[in-house]
DNA sequence: CATGCAAATGCAACTAGTTGCAGATAGAAA
DNA sequence: TTTCTATCTGCAACTAGTTGCATTTGCATG
């Protein structure tokens, strides 16, 4: 079975209808490397059919991340960015608001997070895809120079 | 000192001057019981002075965010809110979204968390307000009513 | 294959939030 | 106090994302 069948197979069982339009935007995100936008994923399915509306797949992606299928992340850049949800590759990104570098986090501190406040309380959290903002190492260096080393301003 | 001329001080520290338009929303800021939208903070500092833009508030809410005094958090309503950091009332929200309902989460859980990613990681994450969607208790015994009790649709 | 209808689409109008720019102003220095 | 300049403000134009509505379409049923 092709994934794009397979996908619709999960459509279909969430009650939801397979549309061409759905499967082009389906197909764009499974085969995508990284994180996309919603604009690369209209660009995208745009050249095969020129008609597709933004709303289209706004509305695609938000049915999507409600399945689980997709996650949606705001990586600071001011657009969302949405990535086909794969089980074996999950992934955080701890994001440095200083030099705005990105770094990937191991999925286990955040899988034992969630095991965590599930046991607790019952709720069961969506730990698919975290940004965590803050400070990487070097940019605290720079932020606080009161001990040894006084690099220079800017440098 | 009043926490009006406190807060003024921190700003100046920082490097940024205090303008009459700053200090009204920081007092909306800081006198707030809850969250705030941008919005709600616009409607208050018009009140007092008719000629605020919104784009003022933006651009003042992200330079309090980037000095850590406010936290930003998108609560899953559509608006981004904003609420004064309070050290000693750090807290975190539940989200639940099958009922939208909202609980608190401790602050030690997070806290943890942000310990163990410096401790191996050297990056300084920012904890102040995280929002964690996920499964209420009772939206997962409805979402997947396989064992004992069969509960009518929709209550 | 034909019919019916709930759900999806495209469109247009909208809201939240951002940005470039010219003029105003906080606050440091003379 | 006056001068100076970097920063802040208000404005207007913009981008990302959402929503209401009329039309179309997937797909279940006969």
């Amino acid at each position: 079975m092709s994934c794009e069948t397979e996908t619709a197979q999960v459509l279909r069982e969430a009650g939801q209808k397979t549309t061409p339009q759905r499967l082009m935007i389906l197909s764009a995100l499974r085969h995508a490397d990284g994180h996309l936008t919603a604009n690369d994923i209209f660009e995208q399915v745009r050249m095969e059919y020129p008609y597709v509306d933004i709303s289209t797949v706004y509305r695609t992606l938000s049915v999507l991340t409600e399945l689980r299928l997709v996650s949606d992340t705001d990586m600071g850049t001011g657009d969302t960015t949405y990535e086909w949800v794969r089980e074996q590759r999950r992934h955080h990104h701890l994001i440095c608001r200083g030099c705005d570098n990105v770094v990937s986090l191991d999925h286990q501190y955040l899988e034992d997070l969630g095991a965590e406040i599930f046991a607790e309380s019952g709720f069961k959290p969506d730990i698919d895809h975290f940004a965590i903002f803050g400070l990487c190492a070097s940019c605290q260096r720079r932020a606080e120079p009161a001990t040894s080393a006084i690099e220079t301003e800017e440098g």
